[in-house]
DNA sequence: TCTGATGCATAAGATTATTATGTTTGAACC
DNA sequence: GGTTCAAACATAATAATCTTATGCATCAGA
C-alpha cells in the first residue's frame, strides 16, 4: 500500500473482504487492481503483504478458494465465507468507530 | 492503546502532536490521561508505546522537553516546536485523505 | 504500613507491513 | 524470432510499530 503506510495497518482483511462481499470470486492479481481503482490510485496492495494475507483468511474460515487453469496460468480465485460476511460487519463498525474517536481527539469535522 | 489496536498504528505521532498544539506543555502521563478523556476512554495510550515515541519526535525536532522537579519526582514537559506545528498539519492532512479513501473503498457514509 | 496512583524508562515479543527475489505464461511489437 | 512488459502466483529478509512485562522511585490515603 502506498497511501500513508502505516495507517493503512490492520485495514488490509477489512479491504479485502468487502471488496470480495461487493463483487463475488475474485483472484490475487485482480483485487490489487480493483482496489488501486476503488481509491483512485492511491491504495496499491503490496503482493508481499496480500498473498500471506489471503492465506491466513482462508486458514481462518473467512475465504474459501477455486483454483482455475486458464490456458496453462493458474487462476485462484477467492469467495467471501458466512464467516468472512460476519467478520466484514465487525470490522467495517470498529473502522467507523475508530474514525469517530479520531475525530474527536483530532477536532476534524463530524462524521455523519 | 486498546481501540482495535491495528488501526492506531501510525496515529500515535499524530494525537501527540495535536494534543500538544492544543494545550501547551504535557508530560507523558498526562497525554495517556487527556488522550483518554478525549476519547471517552477507548484509547488509552501504553506507556511502552508512547515514551519511546516522546524520544523519538524529540531527536526529530518536534517536540522539546523541560524537566521540572515536583518534590522529588521529576516531570519531563514536552512542548511542540515550530517543525512540530508543521508536522501535524501535514499528519491530519493525511489522516482526512486516509479517511476519505477508505470511506470510498467500504462504501461508508460520505465524509463532509 | 500497605496499597494504589503517579511518573519515568527499557527490553522482549508479536504483528503486519515493505522490499526484494523468484518462477512461469502470454501478448505485443519490431 | 527475440525482447519487453503485463499477468499471476509465491516466499524470505527486513523494518516499523505496537503490546506486554518488568523495573524503579515517590507520594497520598486508609
Amino acid at each position: 500500500m502506498n497511501h500513508s503506510p502505516e495507517l493503512l495497518k490492520g485495514t488490509l482483511q477489512t479491504i479485502v473482504l468487502k471488496v470480495l462481499a461487493d463483487y463475488g470470486k475474485m483472484y490475487g492479481y485482480e483485487l490489487v487492481q480493483r482496489v488501486r481503482q476503488l481509491s483512485a490510485n492511491t491504495i496499491t496492495l503490496t503482493e508481499g503483504a496480500l498473498y500471506p494475507t489471503l492465506h491466513r483468511m482462508e486458514k481462518n474460515g473467512l475465504l474459501k478458494t477455486e483454483v482455475v487453469m486458464v490456458g496453462k496460468r493458474m487462476r485462484k480465485y477467492y469467495r467471501i465465507t458466512p464467516a468472512g460476511k460476519e467478520a466484514v460487519d465487525v470490522k467495517i463498525d470498529n473502522f467507523v468507530s475508530f474514525i469517530r474517536t479520531m475525530s474527536a481527539v483530532l477536532s476534524l469535522k463530524a462524521w455523519v
